[in-house]
RNA sequence: GGGCCCGUAGCUUAGCCAGGUGGAGCGCUCGGCUGAUAACCGAGAGGUCCUGCGUUCAAAUCGCAGCGGGCCCA
C-alpha cells in the first residue's frame, strides 16, 4: 500500500495555523474530554530490552502472575500440563518456542476468563544426568559409582538437577513465560515418586506388570537396558560377512548365512528361512575344490560371486518350507556349551530376499531372534554379561568385549574355512543417546508393562482426543501405537525413581508398594527421609510365608516419570480431591518427537491407571532448524540460542517470530532476517503508539470522559474501528483451531497497513489542530480506542510491549482499571462498529491513491506539488460510491485540487484518439484513392470517427465512407497527463502547472528544507526562529514570496525574508538545490 | 526399508483442503517522503511452483513414481 506522507500542516489550500502554543479556551461542547487529572506520558524510542526488564520487574513487584490466576478463580476450569523439560544444560530455540506457545495459549485463555491450573514441570531423573555427573567425577563405569557410594552419587545428581532447574527457570522467565515457577512439579520429589509407585501398583493389580526374559537394547557402558526411545541411530562401519554352517548328515555341505555382528555367532542357535522363497542346493567350485552350498535361489549369483566361485551346478531346488536341515555350530570347539544344543532351520516371515536368504538366529541377541526362539522352544542362549564382555558360557571367548571379538571370531571361522566372504558395511546402527556407545541386544530379566494387551483400547481412546493438526493423531500417533511393543520400565541404574517391587527371598512372592505410608506400615520403618536409592534399598518387608522381601534393585525408565505427570502435578494420590475436579488435561502441546515420547508414555500410564486418555486436546508443534533446513547441532556449528536472539532484538521479537513465521506443526527454519522484520513491526507499533502522545498531552485529552457516539466521527474513523472489530473476530477464529500463525499475522498486518500506513497518515492534520476542535477529538478517541484494542489483542503473544503501552494508555488515565493488562478481559468484537461496505470502499480509495502516486512518478511530479485534478475512470459502479463518500480522503492523500469521477465504463473525453488505418481493408475498397484516404484519416479528429463508428457503424470522410473494419483506435494520453490502473479502473493525473500550484510547490520545498535545518539544530517543536532565503532565480523568488506568510507560519518564523538578494545568516546556513534552482537558507534561534 | 510432515523469487513464506491470469515481506536497483525520522512510502527487476508421468478443456493445487529435508521407527 502506498503512502506519501504530507506534512499535515501543509494543506493544499491554505491555511489554518496549528500551533499548540496558541491553545485557546476549552470547547464548550465537549468539556468532559479535558481535565487536569490527565496523566498520559510521552514515550521515547522503542527499546525492547529496557521495556522487557522493566515490565518483568513490574510483574515481579506486583506478583502479577499469582494475581492473574487468582482473578479467574470462578471461571471455567482449564487444566494444562507442562511437558517437563529435562534439567540438563541450557534451553535452546526449540524449548523456547515450546514454552512461548504454551504461554501465549494460556494468556489468551486467562483473558477469556478461564481458571487455569498449570505447574511448570521438570524432568530430573535418569541416565542423561548420571552420565553428566559421571563425566564431572571422571567415572568410567558402574564400578566407579559403587566405589564412590550410591548415596553420594545420588546426592550429586540431585544437586546437578536442581542447579540446572534454577538456571533454566531464569531463561524461561526472560522470555516472559508465565507458569507456576514458584511451585513447579519435580520428578525427584517424594510426592511425585509416590504417584509413580501408585501407578505401578495399578498395573500390578490389573495384571499388566510382568517380569520376564526379553531382548532389550543394552548399553554396555552404562550397563543398563535402555528404551527404544533412547536409542539414537548413527552411521557405523561394521563387518559384512558370509558364513558357512556345516550340515550334520551331509559331508562338505553348508548353509550360508550373512551377518554384520560376528560376535553373535557364538550364541547362534538356529537359521531362519522364508517359507515361500525358493532355495537351491548348488555344487560350487573354487580353486579346484568343490563345496555344496544352500541359499535362496534368487541370491545365488551374488553369493557365489562374493565367495569368488568359478563354476557351479544346481543340484536341487526346494521351497523354504521344505528345507529340513540340522547343522553343526561352527565354533562348537571354542564354545563347548554349543555342543548341548541342536541347530536347525526354522520358518520366519521376517526373512527378506537379501544377502543369502538364510538368517542367523541368536535368540539371546536379537528381537526377532528372541521371538522365533520362544515360538519354537529354542534355548535363549546369551553368553554376554552386562558389561558387554563374554561370560563363562562363551568358553574360549570369556572376558572379551564383544565388538573386539568380531575380528577374533572371523579369524577362527576363516581358520576352519567357514568364512565364505568378508567385507565392510556402513549402515545405521543404534547408539546410547547419552554416551554414544553402540548398543547391543541382550536377553535379560526386566520389568515390563504389558501395553500390547491394551493396544486396541489405546487406539480407540486417541480417537476421542482432539489433535492439532488432525493427522498428528489419526496418522502419526496411531501408526506408532499400532507398532508399539511392551514397555520395558526397569533400568539397572541409580538416579531414578526406585521400582517399588519387593520380592521374597524364599517364595518369590511379589509385593508392590503404592505409597510411602504403605511402605512404612509394611516394613515397620516409621519415617523415610527420601524415597531415592540407596535409602529404599535397605528397607525390607516380611513376606506372608515368613521370608524376607527385598526391593528389586532397579529404577524406573525415566520416561515413566513424566508419564504420570498429569496426576502427579495434582499431587495425586496424596491429594485425591483435586484430581476429581481437574483431570484429565484440557490441553498439552509438545514437539513431534514426543509422539513416541510423552504423548505415548502418558497415554500408556493413564490407560493402565484410569482406562482413559490423560488429555483432551494436543497441539503437536515442529522443530527449529537452521536456515538450510538442517537440524541445529553443536557439531554442525549452526546453533542459535534464544539468548543471542534476545540480546539482538528482545524476547518479544523472538516470541512473535516463532508464533507467526510458521504453522505450529511445521518445522521452523530459523532466519535472523525474519526476526528483524518482526522487530521492525514492533518498532512501528511503538511509533504509532507514541506519535499521538505529545498532542494528547498538550490538549489534556481524557479518553474516559465521553462516549464515542457523542463525537462527530469521520468515515475514516468509522473505518478503522470497523477494521479492528473484524480483526478481533479473525484472531478468535484462528486461535480456536490453534492456528497461532494465522492469528498473529493479521495483527501485524493491521498494525503496518491499516494503522501505520493509512489511518495515522489520514489523521495527522487533525492532531495538529487547535484544542477545541471536535473533529480532532474524534480522531483522538478513535486512535485511542484502536490502540487500546490492539494492545489487548497482542497481549497474549507480546506480553511486555502490550503491558508497557497499557500502563500508559489505560492505567495512567484510569486508576480503577485492572493493574495489569493480563488481568483484563479479552476484547469482544463490537458488532455496531462493523461496516464491511465501508471497509471495501476504503480499499478502493487506497488503490486509487496508490495508482495516482504511481502515475505521478511517471511524470516525476512529487506529492509535495499539488495537481490540478485527478480523473477516476472506474470499470464498476462501486468505485463511484467509494469516491463519492470518501472524496475528502482521496483529495488529501493525492494532493489534488479536484477529483473528477467518470461514469463506470466510460472513457475520458479528453483522451486523444489516434486512428490506425487498416491497409488490408482500405486498399481493396478505395483502390488508387487509398493513399489519400489514409492521409485524410490521420488529419481527422479521431474521437469523432470513433464515436460515429461506435454509434452508426460508419463514418463519412469527405466522399468516402469508412466502415468499422477499416480502422482501429489507440488512446493517446495528453502530455501533461499521467495514467495508471487499479484493479477496477484507471486514474489520470493532470499535472499541468498553474502559477498557484507552482507557488505552493516551491513554497513547500522551502518549508521542507527549513524544517530539516530546524531538526539539525535540534529545536523544540514550538520554538520560534528567524529565517532568510535567497533565491537567485527572480521568477521563483517571486512565486515563493507570494506564500511568505504561509511559509513563516509552517516553520514558526517570526521574521522571514525572501528574495534574489537577501543576506542569509543565522545559526545554520545551507545551500540547496531545489528542482535545479539554487537556494541559500539560513535560520537563527531567537534568544531571550 | 517403513510411517507422517515439508519442498513456491537470492531468503522467509501465502495460495493447495474445494483445479481456472502465482501473491506478500526481506534483500537488490531506481525513485519519493522528512517533527513517528537510526523511521517511513512507491516503482522495477527477479519464478523449470523439487523432478517426471498421469487425470482433466484446464494442475502450484488432484493421483502415481522419484529426488531433497525433518521427525519417528526398522
Amino acid at each position: 500500500m502506498l503512502f506519501l506522507p504530507l506534512n499535515p500542516r501543509m494543506q493544499s489550500t491554505p491555511l489554518y495555523f496549528s500551533n499548540h502554543n496558541l491553545l485557546i479556551a476549552l470547547s464548550p461542547y465537549y468539556p468532559q474530554f479535558f481535565g487536569d487529572y490527565f496523566m498520559l506520558k510521552e514515550a521515547s524510542q522503542y527499546n525492547a530490552k529496557v521495556i522487557e526488564q522493566n515490565i518483568q520487574k513490574f510483574w515481579e513487584d506486583m506478583d502479577a502472575y499469582s494475581r492473574v490466576r487468582e482473578s479467574r478463580k470462578n471461571g471455567k476450569k482449564f487444566f494444562f500440563v507442562d511437558g517437563p523439560p529435562y534439567t540438563t544444560g541450557r534451553i535452546h530455540l526449540g524449548t523456547a518456542w515450546n514454552k512461548i506457545i504454551k504461554d501465549s495459549v494460556l494468556r489468551y485463555r486467562s483473558m477469556n476468563g478461564y481458571h487455569i491450573l498449570e505447574r511448570a514441570g521438570w524432568d530430573m531423573h535418569g541416565l542423561p544426568i548420571e552420565v553428566k555427573v559421571e563425566g564431572v567425577l571422571g567415572f568410567k563405569s558402574k564400578k566407579d559409582i559403587e566405589k564412590y557410594g550410591v548415596g553420594n552419587f545420588v546426592a550429586k545428581c540431585k544437586e546437578f538437577a536442581l542447579t540446572h532447574r534454577d538456571e533454566m527457570t531464569l531463561q524461561f522467565k526472560n522470555l516472559g513465560v508465565w507458569l507456576n515457577w514458584k511451585d513447579p512439579y519435580m520428578t525427584l520429589r517424594d510426592e511425585y515418586i509416590e504417584a509413580a509407585w501408585w501407578t505401578l501398583k495399578q498395573a500390578h493389580q490389573k495384571n499388566l506388570l510382568e517380569k520376564g526374559l526379553r531382548v532389550v537394547n543394552w548399553c554396555p557402558r552404562c550397563e543398563t537396558a535402555i528404551a527404544d526411545s533412547e536409542v539414537e541411530y548413527a552411521d557405523e562401519t561394521d563387518p559384512s560377512v558370509y558364513i558357512k554352517f556345516p550340515l550334520v548328515d551331509e559331508e562338505n555341505t553348508f548353509i550360508v548365512i550373512w551377518t554384520t555382528t560376528p560376535w553373535t555367532i557364538p550364541a547362534n542357535i538356529a537359521v531362519a528361512v522364508h517359507p515361500s522363497f525358493e532355495y537351491v542346493k548348488v555344487r560350487a567350485v573354487k580353486d579346484g575344490k568343490e563345496e555344496i552350498l544352500i541359499m535362496a535361489a534368487q541370491l545365488m549369483e551374488n553369493v557365489l560371486k562374493q565367495g569368488k566361485y568359478k563354476d557351479y551346478e544346481i543340484l536341487d531346488t526346494m521351497l523354504g518350507e521344505d528345507v529340513r536341515i540340522e547343522y553343526l555350530h561352527p565354533l562348537n570347539d571354542k564354545v563347548p556349551k554349543q555342543k548341548d544344543f541342536p541347530h536347525n532351520v526354522y520358518m520366519a516371515d521376517f526373512v527378506t530376499a537379501e544377502n543369502t536368504g538364510c538368517v542367523h538366529i541368536a535368540p539371546g541377541h536379537g528381537i526377532d531372534d528372541f521371538e522365533l526362539g520362544i515360538k519354537n522352544n529354542l534355548p535363549i542362549f546369551c553368553p554376554v554379561g552386562p558389561d558387554g564382555r563374554y561370560t563363562e558360557e562363551a568358553g574360549e571367548y570369556k572376558g572379551m568385549y564383544v565388538r573386539d571379538a568380531n575380528k577374533v571370531v572371523l579369524d577362527d571361522l576363516a581358520g576352519k574355512n567357514l568364512l565364505l566372504a568378508s567385507g565392510k558395511i556402513t549402515h545405521r546402527y543404534g547408539h546410547c543417546w547419552r554416551c554414544k556407545t553402540p548398543i547391543i541386544y541382550l536377553a535379560t530379566e526386566q520389568w515390563f508393562l504389558r501395553v500390547t494387551d491394551i493396544k486396541q483400547k489405546m487406539l480407540e481412546e486417541i480417537k476421542k482426543v482432539k489433535w492439532y493438526p488432525d493427522w498428528a493423531g489419526s496418522a502419526r500417533f496411531a501408526d506408532w501405537i499400532a507398532g508399539s511393543r511392551d514397555w520395558c520400565i526397569s533400568r539397572q541404574r541409580y538416579w531414578g525413581i526406585p521400582i517399588p517391587v519387593w520380592v521374597c527371598e524364599s517364595c518369590e512372592e511379589i509385593e508392590v508398594m503404592g505409597s510411602m505410608d504403605e511402605l512404612s506400615s509394611r516394613s515397620g520403618v516409621p519415617k523415610l527421609e527420601d524415597l531415592h536409592r540407596p535409602n529404599v534399598d535397605n528397607i525390607h518387608i516380611k513376606c506372608k510365608c515368613g521370608g524376607k522381601m527385598n526391593r528389586v534393585p532397579d529404577v524406573f525408565d525415566v520416561w515413566f516419570d513424566s508419564a504420570v505427570a498429569s496426576w502427579a502435578t495434582l499431587n495425586f494420590p496424596r491429594d485425591d480431591k483435586t484430581i476429581k475436579e481437574w483431570w484429565p488435561a484440557d490441553f498439552i502441546t509438545e514437539g513431534h518427537d514426543q509422539t513416541r515420547g510423552w504423548f505415548y508414555s502418558q497415554l500408556g500410564a493413564s490407560m493402565v491407571s484410569f482406562g482413559k486418555a490423560p488429555y483432551k486436546s494436543v497441539l503437536m508443534h515442529g522443530f527449529t532448524l537452521d536456515t538450510e533446513g538442517k537440524k541445529m547441532s553443536k557439531s554442525l556449528g549452526n546453533v542459535v540460542s534464544p539468548e543471542e536472539v534476545i540480546a539482538k532484538y528482545g524476547a518479544e521479537s523472538l516470541r512473535l517470530y516463532v508464533l507467526s513465521q510458521n504453522a505450529p506443526w511445521d518445522d521452523l527454519k530459523f532466519s535472523w532476517d525474519e526476526v528483524g522484520n518482526v522487530h521492525r513491526m514492533l518498532n512501528i507499533l511503538w511509533n504509532v503508539y507514541r506519535f499521538p502522545l505529545p498532542y494528547m498531552i498538550l490538549d489534556k485529552f481524557n479518553p474516559l470522559a465521553g462516549k464515542v457516539t457523542e463525537l462527530p466521527l469521520r468515515l475514516e474513523d468509522k473505518w478503522i474501528l470497523s477494521r479492528v472489530q473484524s480483526l478481533i473476530k479473525q484472531v478468535d477464529a484462528e486461535i480456536a483451531e490453534y492456528n497461532l500463525h494465522k492469528a498473529t499475522r493479521p495483527i501485524s498486518e493491521f498494525i503496518l497497513e491499516d494503522l501505520s500506513r493509512w489511518y495515522i497518515q489520514l489523521i495527522r492534520p487533525r492532531t495538529w489542530r487547535e484544542a477545541n476542535d471536535p473533529d480532532k477529538l474524534a480522531a483522538y478517541y478513535t486512535l485511542y480506542e484502536t490502540l487500546v484494542t490492539v494492545t489487548k489483542l497482542i497481549a497474549p503473544f507480546a506480553p511486555h510491549i502490550s503491558e508497557e503501552m497499557y500502563q500508559n494508555l489505560v492505567r495512567n488515565v484510569d486508576v480503577d482499571a485492572p493493574e495489569s493488562i493480563h488481568l483484563c478481559d479479552w476484547v469482544k468484537p463490537r458488532e455496531e462498529f462493523i461496516d464491511t461496505e465501508l471497509e471495501a470502499r476504503m480499499n478502493i480509495i487506497r488503490e486509487i491513491v496508490e495508482a495516482s502516486s504511481n502515475a505521478r512518478q511517471k511524470l516525476k511530479r512529487k506529492l509535495r506539488w499539488p495537481v490540478k485534478r485527478i480523473i477516476v475512470a472506474p470499470k464498476k459502479d462501486e468505485v463511484a460510491a467509494a469516491v463519492a463518500s470518501l472524496e475528502s480522503v482521496l483529495k488529501e492523500q493525492t494532493n489534488a485540487r479536484e477529483i473528477v469521477l467518470l461514469p463506470a465504463g466510460e472513457a475520458w473525453k479528453e483522451l486523444g484518439v489516434e486512428v490506425l488505418p487498416v491497409h488490408a481493408a482500405l486498399g481493396p475498397a478505395f483502390k488508387k484513392d487509398a493513399g489519400k484516404v489514409i492521409a485524410e484519416l490521420k488529419k481527422a479528429d479521431g474521437r469523432e470517427i470513433k464515436k460515429a463508428i461506435e454509434e452508426t457503424g460508419s463514418f463519412g470522410l469527405n466522399n468516402w465512407t469508412i466502415s468499422r473494419d477499416m480502422v482501429t483506435f489507440k488512446e493517446v494520453i495528453p502530455p501533461a497527463i499521467a495514467q495508471a490502473s487499479f484493479s477496477v479502473g484507471d486514474v489520470y493525473v493532470d499535472t499541468e502547472l498553474t502559477r498557484e500550484i507552482e507557488s505552493e510547490g516551491y513554497a513547500r520545498e522551502v518549508i521542507r528544507r527549513i524544517q530539516d535545518m530546524r531538526k539539525e539544530l535540534d529545536l523544540a517543536v514550538e520554538e520560534e526562529i528567524e529565517a532568510s532565503v535567497e533565491i537567485k532565480d527572480s521568477q521563483v523568488a517571486e512565486l515563493v514570496s507570494e506564500l511568505r506568510d504561509f511559509i513563516a507560519g509552517e516553520v514558526r518564523a517570526k521574521s522571514l525574508s525572501i528574495g534574489t538578494d537577501v543576506k542569509v545568516e543565522g545559526d545554520l546556513v545551507k545551500d540547496w538545490n531545489v528542482e535545479d534552482i539554487k537556494m541559500k537558507m539560513g535560520i537563527a534561534r531567537i534568544r531571550q
